[in-house]
Formats: structure tokens, sequence, C-alpha cells
RNA sequence: CGGGGCGUAGCGUAGUGGCUAGCGCGCCUGCUUUGGGAGCAGGAGACCGGGAGUUCGAAUCUCCCCGCCCCGACCA
């Protein structure tokens, strides 16, 4: 039983000055966690309850599953990580150390070459697999920027598994069986979420799938389709390029525009010079970028930004693409900025990519390569020749679902759950071959499976809670439930007292408020903001036989009768 | 890593060159109070993030360093 007389325990009146989510805000203030540093913080007791019936909701629907658990050790020697480059691809992202003989060592960031180790050391058929073994384990990312309390910390706690079979079908096999088991295990932390793509179908690439539950403070944005139920990143966003017909155009025509190097100046001039009518969309957007050290250009319309990070994503091997920057510009004089267009590229010696939206066909209105110029009626196919079209522009609400073509919605969401066909890359750069049934050797396959476990306090908490404080489903909360005792002489406590340990005898989790000396208003405001589903308040009511019991989140209040108020409160537990 | 903001008691904050660094919450003691963060009285708690400098005098101005938060890049 918790006792508020003696629980480690501070609750915070005011917001911390560092928090900015309400997950963070909360968690703080109930006194569950304690930063320590930038992304590295404390469990406090109630915290720390929280964190391990989730641990252990996650463990047991791993074992259902039939996955085994293992364990490996935080700290781990750098040679694994050296034979798959990552001691290096992982850069600054990994928390390195030497030992005292200046053996290089690093706080394991996920666990790869560890398991593919492991089990090369102990299978070497066929018939040892399949075979999915997973662990809950502290990991450690040094990020550049940690952020929103526990939602990214540079110290978390990850539930990793892998899957090792023999062939596609296998892993097909096992990425099927992950994924029902994280659909059963978010189910029961009562998360929302949604199963998105996360790489393009366009682009072939591995299976890859990312559970996401959308809240406002989330750091991943993506698509949903309310209507169809599709549900992609935006970088898996495929865009239809529209079926234009050759139409009937006037010749490009080479238009006075003074001092308009931004489209929004361009749309007024045309519109007070030129006719009138336009608007950015039917402008055309030439953007210069860096692809490793080449200049390219990208056309998208005119109302629409470039978004870096899908075009990357449609540009497989550029490593580092980064926008024109003014030194550019000063190094390639033919290029004026605010005035490209797309009609010179090809003498430019530029390689003109465009996003589906420049269908061909398509009229715009473009710069003309001039200072203070732009060219109108400018036709894709006729005036310029696009190289190559690929997803460049951002994706916004309201564009059309890619299954059905209804208008879609962007939200933002926590990424909670990764499935992930990762193929045979450990298994070769680490040499992981069992024999076969025809005694040949074979590289196994292999898939990587993440619930952040310690993300998932913090994405329950911003799903679940309101102004005054928490609402923790039954399972994950500290305790089922809060008995508050109020008055001034001892029957009430005395009450209380008993109601508590007759439902702890029936098994119940009991968190009982026994504190003489706190006013009522504060055990009240306590219990919310703690957030365990029902609250139970033995005091006044017991005048005229009754006690109160609120559920928390709905706020709703019964007056129970003292004899029947604990076989009602067993009933909710049911 | 780029941009912005911030650092004063356990928490939230005031204090832009001049008396003993102020207030609220929390904490301790006593009395009163007990169904919505109680009241009164008394009290403890701060080398003002660190260092160097300017000055008769620095929380306050200058420089360097450290730390924290937010946006972006990166990561997943």
């Amino acid at each position: 039983m918790l006792r508020m007389s003696t629980l480690f325990l501070r609750t915070l009146r005011e917001v911390p000055a560092d928090a900015e989510v309400a997950s963070h805000k909360l968690l703080v203030r109930a006194g569950y966690v304690r930063r320590i540093a930038a992304g590295i913080y404390s469990w406090l007791p109630l915290g720390y309850i929280v964190y391990r019936n989730i641990e252990n909701i996650v463990r047991d629907e791993m074992n259902k599953a039939g996955f085994q658990e293992v364990h490996f050790p935080a700290l781990l020697p750098s040679e694994a990580y050296e034979k798959t480059n990552r001691w290096q691809e992982y850069g600054s992202d990994l928390f390195r150390l030497k030992d005292r003989k200046g053996g290089d060592y690093l706080l394991g960031p996920t666990h790869e070459e560890m398991f593919t180790l492991m089990v090369k050391g102990e299978c070497s058929s066929y018939k040892d697999v399949p075979l999915v073994i997973y662990q809950i384990q502290t990991k450690y990312r040094d990020e550049a920027r940690p952020r929103s309390g526990i939602i990214r910390g540079r110290e978390f706690v990850m539930k990793d598994s892998y899957s090792f079979d023999i062939d596609d079908a296998g892993l097909a096999h096992s990425y099927q069986r992950h994924r029902d088991a994280y659909i059963s295990t978010f189910d029961r932390l009562n998360l929302k979420y949604s199963i998105v793509s996360a790489v393009s179908g366009a682009m072939g690439g591995s299976a890859s799938e990312e559970f996401l539950a959308p809240c406002d403070t989330g750091e991943d944005t993506y698509v949903l389709c309310e209507s169809c139920g599709f549900a992609a990143n935006v970088e898996a966003i495929v865009t239809p390029m529209a079926e234009l017909p050759t139409a009937n155009v006037p010749p490009l025509e080479i238009l006075d525009t003074p001092n308009t190097p931004t489209i929004e100046s361009l749309v007024e001039v045309l519109n007070n010079e030129y006719g009138g009518g336009f608007t950015a969309a039917d402008t055309l957007k030439n953007i210069l970028l860096m692809a490793d050290g080449e200049a390219i250009s990208v056309l998208v319309p005119g109302d629409r930004e470039v978004d870096l990070k899908r075009l990357g994503a449609s540009l497989p091997g550029i490593e580092d693409l980064r926008l024109f920057e003014e030194g550019d510009f000063a190094t390639r004089k033919e290029l004026v900025k605010g005035y490209v267009g797309p009609q010179d590229a090809a003498r430019l010696g530029l390689r003109l990519y465009a996003d589906p939206r420049v269908a061909p066909n398509s009229v715009w209105v473009t710069g003309a390569n001039e200072r203070n110029r732009h060219a109108r009626y400018v036709v894709n196919g006729r005036d310029f020749q696009v190289d190559q079209y690929i997803e460049a522009a951002e994706v916004r609400a309201g564009d059309t679902c890619p299954k059905c073509a209804t208008p879609v919605i962007i939200d933002r969401a926590i990424e909670i759950g990764h499935i992930f066909q990762l193929g045979r890359k450990y298994a070769e750069a680490l040499d992981l071959t069992v024999l076969d049934a025809e005694g040949k050797q074979r590289v196994l396959t292999m898939g990587s499976y993440g619930i952040g476990v310690s993300r998932a306090v913090a994405a329950v908490a911003e799903q679940s809670h309101d102004e005054m404080g928490l609402c923790w489903p039954r399972e994950i909360a500290p305790a089922d439930i809060h008995i508050v005792a109020t008055g001034k002489d001892d029957v009430p406590f005395a009450k209380a007292e008993e109601i508590a340990e007759a439902l702890e005898s029936i098994g119940a989790r009991i968190m009982l408020d026994d504190r003489r000396d706190a006013s009522p208003g504060v055990k009240f405001k306590d219990a919310e903001l703690i957030g365990i589903p029902t609250i139970v308040v033995v005091g006044k009511g017991l005048a005229d036989g009754t006690i109160e019991v609120r559920d928390r989140k709905s706020g709703e209040r019964s007056d129970i009768p003292v004899d029947e108020v604990v076989g009602y409160l067993a009933a909710l537990l049911d």
C-alpha cells in the first residue's frame, strides 16, 4: 500500500521553468520524474511504478508472442561496431569511452551487432531458426538536441527484438508476428496510434512501419486519410502526376518585372501590370541546391516550399543536400538569384528535377534568368525539358490521399514503435551463417523491432491528461484506487484504512492519503494531479452513511453506501 | 551544428551600477482551522552558474567558459 504520509513524493504547484510539453510538465509536477541533465531523468517512486507497469506489459506481450528475453550490457567494446562500420557512421551521437588500458568502448545506442554475434555463437543449423530474441535495455545516444522531457532523451529504455530466419518468407512471417504483438501491446497501453509506412513504396526498400501515437507535441509529422485510414510519413507520400492535354499556348514571352525576387512580389507585379488573376500557384519556383557538391535545379509550384526531407528521400545516394547559399550564387554568376527559370537548365549544365505537380504540358510564369525579368507562357515539354520527376514539394493538409483521393490531414505524433525488415546487412558483415538442409552455408536474414518503453510513459501521459493532471489507464497507473481520508477526527481515517485493507486483500493496488495535516483541498488537488483512475473520498459523507467514488477521467461522482463500497470498487477492477 | 531565449533559496520569480538581494509556494515552531492548493505569529534557507576584467562600488557593465530551454539541421 502506498501511503501519502510516508511516500517519497513532493508535488509541485508551479510548472517547472524548463518544461514545455504536457507530459513533461505533469510528470515533474506530480513527482514522477526529475531532470538530471539534458535528456537524462531520474524516476521517483510513482514514476518508477508506472514505468515498470509499462515495461511489464511490453514484456508480457513479447513472451505471449513466443519471443525470448535476453539481456546485454549497455557498456560494449567497440570491436563489433567497427566491423559493421557503425563506430564511424554513428559519429558524435555515440557515447564513447576508454577503459584503463586505452581500449575503445561505447554505451550501446542499439544492439544489432551484439544480437547477431550472440546468435552466431549459439546457432549453426537451419533447424535453430526461426528465432526471435529481445531485451529491455537502457540505450544511450548523445542526441544533438534532446527535447520534450522524456520523449527524446539521451538515455532511454527500449525494448529491442531481432528475428533470424533462413529466407525472406520466414522474415515476412516474423515481421507479421511482431506487428501483431505490437498491436496487442499498444492496445493494452490504451494508446491511440496509426501504423505508418516509413519508406516510400516507390523506392522499393525493405518493409518498415512506424507506430505513431498522435499528439500535438509529437516530433513526427505524418499524413492521415480519415476516409480510408491510409497513413504515411510525408517522405513516403507519392504525388500523382496530372495528365494534361497539349494546349495551344502563345509563345514564351519575356516580361519586365522590376524588384520581384520573391513569389509574393512577382504575383503583385503580374496582377498590377499583366492582366491580373495570378496567384502563387501560377508561378514556377526554381530552387537551386547543392547535391554532394553538384548544383541541381528543382521545380515546384510557387505556392509550395521544397521539403528537403522528402527531396532527400527521393535522391538516394546523395549524402549532402543543401540549398544554394550566397557563396554558391557568387561562383555561378549566370544563375540570377530570384530570377531563375528552367528554360536554360540544359545550357547551364543543371540537372533539372521537377515535382509531379509540375506536370508535362503545364504552363507557368517563371524567372527569365535575367535580373528584373520573368517569362510567361512557359510550357513544360516545349520550353524546358525535365530530366527526372521526383517528390520535392511539401505535403499539405488537403492534398489528396494516394489511395482514395480524399483530402488528407496532417498530424503530429510520437513514434512509439518501429518494425523493420533489416535483411542480411548485419548477418553478412558479421558472417552469421547456418547450414541448410543440403549442408550449404546460408546467411540468415534479420528483422529488428523497437518499442520506446520509457518514451511510452510520456506518450500515454500526452494522450491521457487534462488541465488538472494525469489520467492513467488502470493497468499502468501507480495504483488502482486512491483513497482520500478527510476530516478532523479519527473516524474517517480509520474507515479509510479499513476499506484500503479490505481492497488490498482482494488484490487491489491502493494509494491511501492518510495525511492528518493536509487540508482536503490539497489532497484533492494531489489526487487529480497524480491521476490514479478511481478516487475514493472518505469524509463528510460518512455522516449519512456514504462514501464518494469519483472517476478521475470523466469526473463522474457517486455516493455509495458505506457497507457496499468495497464490493462496488471491487467490481470496478474486473 | 546554425538561430533565439534563459541561468538569483527545493520550486516559481522581482531586482539594468549604490543601504542588510525582495516576494510567492514549499519547509520548521506554536496557536487556530479541516470538502477544493487555510489563517495568524515567529523562523531557517542564496558565496545571485563559474572565472577573469572595468569600477570607489557589480546579481546588474565587458570578455571567456559551463549549463538549461525552444526553432531548425541531424537522429529514430
